[in-house]
DNA sequence: CCGCTGACTTGACCTGATGTGG
DNA sequence: CCACATCAGGTCAAGTCAGCGG
C-alpha cells in the first residue's frame, strides 16, 4: 500500500537521503552559496556604511558629516576589513570589555515576631530553611500555590535545605501556616509605596548609578547597554501551563557558578572579594557576556547586550533581509509544495503538508521535547491526531479542518480554516490506523523540513515564514486600511488594525486586564457625555444663527463662527474616544506587543510614517525606537518590503 | 543519522512609574 | 493633589536552529 508500516520507515529514510543527493549537486549549491554570500555583504556593507547611529555612535556621526569624505573613505575601509574578518571566521567582536554581572540581594531573615507555625505551634527555622520557606509565602495568593504538583515540588525540595531536625518535624506541608510570612511581605510593599518622595529618589539614584557602573559594556569602540547585568535572584520556578517541574527550588547563583567572556587584551572583570569565577574565557565566537547553567532543565542562561546594540540590531536587521528573500521565491516554493501533495511519497506528502500550514497559517516549526521535563505543548511538526479534526462539510464550507492544541507557553490555537481539497485527502491518509496521541506527521520532523528548506532557498527555516507572513500582512494592511483624509488618531487606529491582523495571525494573545469591563463602562459613559455635548452645542448653534438672522450684526456673526468651532472641537474629541473605544474593544484578548517587536520589518512602520506624516513617537515608544534606529535611519517613504 | 548541547530569539506576565481626569 | 488606569521595562521561561560527537 502507499502508506508504509513502521518498519519500513528506516528504508525510506535512506531512500529519502540518496535521492537529494541527486536532486541537489554541491557543485550548485556552492554556486548559489556564493552568491547569497556576496549579496549578504553587499547588504552588510550598506547597514554599517549608512547613516546608522545610536546615542554612542553619535560622534562618528557627526564628524562622519562635517567632514563626510575623508571620514566616508575610513569607515568604509575600517568597515570592509572587518566586515571581511567576520565573514570568514564567524567572529562576533573584537574587543569586550564588561563589568560582571550584579548578583541578586543577600537574604535577610525574618524579624524574630514574624513567626512560622507548623501545625498550629510557632517555629524556628534555620535560616536557609526559612529562605525557601519565604519564597512560598510570597507567592500564597497565587494560584500556583493551590496545585499538587507545585506543592509536592515545593515540598521536596524544601526538605533538602532543612537540617536533620526540621526535617523530622516538618513532614506535612498541610500543616504549614506561612501567613504571617506572607502579611509581612504585604506590609513591606505597602510601605516601599507609602515612602516619600525623598526616599523613592535615593532609590531611583541607586538604581542609575549600578546601571552606570554594570549596564554597559565596551565592544569595539562603542560603548553598548547591556540587556540582563542582574543574576536572576533565587525563587521557585514558574513553568507555564502544566509544567512538570513548577515549583521546584531556583538555587542562588553564586561567582563560582559564572563564566565570564570578554577579550584576553580588556580589563578583566572582578569576582566579590573572596570569591572566585568559575570560568573566564574569551571566545568572540559567541555574543554573550557571561553564563551558567540554571539548575531546573540545566539549561544554560546568559548574559548579553540590549536589542539596542549594533550586534543585535545587525541580526535582526539580518532576519528581515532573509524574509524578504522569501518574497522573491515564495511563489515558487508554493508551487513545489502543492506539486508535492501528489507525491507517490509518504514523507514528502507530509513535509508539503506541513509546509503549507507553516505558510498559510504562521504555525510555529515544533520541536520535539522531552517528555515530562517540560509541559505538553506543540508546534506543526509535532501535532498529533488528537490536535486536529477533519469536517468534509461543515456549515457552507468544504474541506474544514479544526486545529485545537496547546502551543508555546501553553497559549492555546484553536482555528477551523476552509482547505484545498488534496490537503484534506492528505489529512485522512495521514491518520489511518493512528491513536489519538500518535503524531500527525509521523515522518516528519523540523531537521528534515528545515533540511529542505534550505534546499529551496540559503537561509530559510521554518520561522522565516512567520517572519514573511507577518511583515507581507502588514505592508498590505496599510496599503489597504489607509486614507489620506484621515485625521491622526483615525491613522493610527488603521496601523493598529493592520498590527492586530497580524498578532490574530500568528496567536498572539493576552489575558484581558482584569479591569477591562470597568475601564469599557467608564469609555461608553465618556462618549455618551461628549454626545450630549454635541447636540447641546448644536441646539446654540441654532439658536446664534436664529439669533444672526435676526440682527444681523457682527457680533451675532462672531457669535455663531465660535459655536461652530465649539462643535467642531467636540466633534473631534467625540471621534477620537470613538476610535480609543473601538481599538480598545478589539485589542481585549490581543498583544501587539510581540509580532511589532519580533515580526514586522520596522522598516515599513517608517516609510508609513514617513509617506502619511505621522510622527514615528505616535507608533514607536522609546525603547522601541533605540532597538530600530537602524531602520529609521534607514527607510524612506517609498520602502518596499 | 541522531540525540544532545549551546546560542540566540521569541513570549507572556508582573511590577513600578507615569500620565490623566476629577 | 489624589486615585486610578495605563504603560514601559524588566523578567525569565520557552521556543528555534545549528553544530558536534558518537
Amino acid at each position: 500500500g502507499f502508506y508504509p508500516s513502521p518498519q519500513h520507515n528506516k528504508t525510506s529514510k535512506r531512500e529519502y537521503d540518496d535521492e537529494e543527493f541527486v536532486y541537489k549537486p554541491k557543485k550548485v549549491k556552492t554556486e548559489h552559496d556564493k552568491k547569497a554570500k556576496k549579496r549578504k555583504h553587499e547588504d552588510k556593507l550598506f547597514f554599517s556604511s549608512g547613516n546608522y547611529t545610536t546615542d554612542k555612535d553619535i560622534n562618528s556621526y557627526y564628524i562622519c558629516h562635517i567632514c563626510p569624505f575623508s571620514w566616508v573613505v575610513f569607515l568604509l575601509f575600517v568597515v570592509i576589513r572587518w566586515e571581511e574578518e567576520r565573514s570568514t571566521d564567524g567572529s562576533k567582536w573584537r574587543f569586550l570589555e564588561h563589568k560582571g554581572p550584579v548578583f541578586a540581594p543577600l537574604y535577610e531573615p525574618m524579624p524574630d515576631k514574624v513567626k512560622f507555625y507548623y501545625d498550629g505551634k510557632p517555629m524556628k527555622l534555620s535560616a536557609p530553611a526559612e529562605e525557601v520557606a519565604t519564597f512560598f509565602a510570597k507567592m500564597l495568593d497565587h494560584e500556583y500555590t493551590t496545585k499538587d504538583i507545585f506543592r509536592k515540588n515545593f515540598f521536596k525540595d524544601w526538605r533538602k535545605e532543612m537540617t536533620s531536625e526540621e526535617k523530622t518535624k516538618i513532614t506535612d506541608l498541610n500543616k504549614c501556616n506561612f501567613s504571617e510570612m506572607n502579611e509581612y511581605f504585604k506590609a513591606q510593599s505597602e510601605a516601599r509605596k507609602q515612602m516619600s518622595k525623598e526616599e523613592k529618589q535615593k532609590i531611583k539614584e541607586e538604581n542609575e548609578r549600578l546601571l552606570q557602573e554594570y549596564g554597559f559594556c565596551l565592544m569595539d569602540n562603542h560603548k553598548e547597554r547591556i540587556g540582563n547585568f542582574r543574576i536572576e535572584p533565587p525563587g521557585l520556578f514558574r513553568g507555564r501551563g502544566d509544567h512538570p517541574k513548577m515549583g521546584m527550588l531556583k538555587r542562588r547563583i553564586r561567582p563560582e557558578d559564572i563564566i565570564i567572556n570578554c577579550s584576553k587584551d580588556s580589563k578583566h572583570p572582578k569576582p566579590p572579594p573572596g570569591t572566585k569565577w568559575k570560568e573566564v574565557r574569551h571566545d568572540n565566537k559567541v555574543t554573550w557576556l557571561a553564563s551558567w547553567t540554571e539548575n531546573i532543565q540545566g539549561s544554560i542562561k546568559y548574559i548579553m547586550l540590549n536589542p539596542s546594540s549594533r550586534i543585535k540590531g545587525e541580526k535582526d536587521w539580518q532576519k528581515y533581509e532573509t524574509a524578504r528573500r522569501l518574497k522573491k521565491c515564495v511563489d515558487r516554493i508554493r508551487t513545489q509544495y502543492r506539486d508535492d501533495w501528489k507525491s507517490k511519497e509518504m514523507r514528502i506528502r507530509q513535509r508539503a503538508v506541513a509546509l503549507y500550514f507553516i505558510d498559510k497559517l504562521a504555525l510555529r516549526a515544533g520541536n520535539e521535547k522531552e517528555e515530562g521535563e517540560t509541559a505538553d505543548t506543540v508546534g506543526c511538526c509535532s501535532l498529533r491526531v488528537e490536535h486536529i479534526k477533519l469536517y468534509p462539510k461543515m456549515d457552507e464550507q468544504e474541506y474544514v479542518v479544526e486545529f485545537d492544541f496547546l502551543g508555546k507557553d501553553s497559549i492555546r490555537y484553536y482555528n477551523k480554516i476552509p482547505v484545498e481539497k488534496r490537503v484534506f485527502k492528505n489529512l485522512q491518509l495521514f491518520l489511518e490506523n493512528k491513536q489519538p496521541e500518535d503524531d500527525l506527521f509521523d515522518r516528519l520532523n523540523t531537521s528534515i523540513l528545515n533540511k529542505h528548506l534550505q534546499e529551496l532557498m540559503d537561509g530559510l527555516t521554518a520561522k522565516v515564514f512567520r517572519t514573511y507572513n507577518a511583515s507581507i500582512t502588514l505592508q498590505q494592511q496599510l496599503k489597504e486600511l489607509a486614507c489620506p483624509d484621515d485625521s491622526l488618531p483615525a491613522k493610527i487606529l488603521s496601523y493598529n488594525r493592520a498590527n492586530r491582523a497580524v498578532a490574530i495571525l500568528c496567536n498572539h494573545q493576552r489575558a484581558p486586564p482584569k479591569t477591562f469591563e470597568k475601564s469599557m463602562q467608564n469609555l461608553q459613559t465618556k462618549i455618551d457625555e461628549k454626545q450630549n455635548q454635541l447636540s447641546a452645542a448644536r441646539k446654540q448653534l441654532k439658536a446664534a444663527k436664529a439669533d444672526h438672522k435676526a440682527s444681523h450684526d457682527d457680533k451675532s456673526k462672531k457669535a455663531v463662527e465660535l459655536k461652530r468651532k465649539a462643535i467642531q472641537r467636540i466633534e473631534e474629541q467625540l471621534m477620537k474616544l470613538q476610535v480609543q473605544a473601538t481599538d480598545r474593544e478589539e485589542n481585549k484578548q490581543i498583544a501587539l506587543g510581540t509580532s511589532k517587536l519580533n515580526y514586522l520589518d520596522p522598516r515599513i512602520s517608517v516609510a508609513w510614517c514617513k509617506k502619511w506624516d505621522v510622527p514615528i513617537e505616535k507608533i514607536y515608544n522609546k525603547t522601541q525606537r533605540e532597538k530600530f534606529a537602524w531602520a529609521i535611519d534607514m527607510a524612506e517613504k517609498d520602502y518596499e518590503f
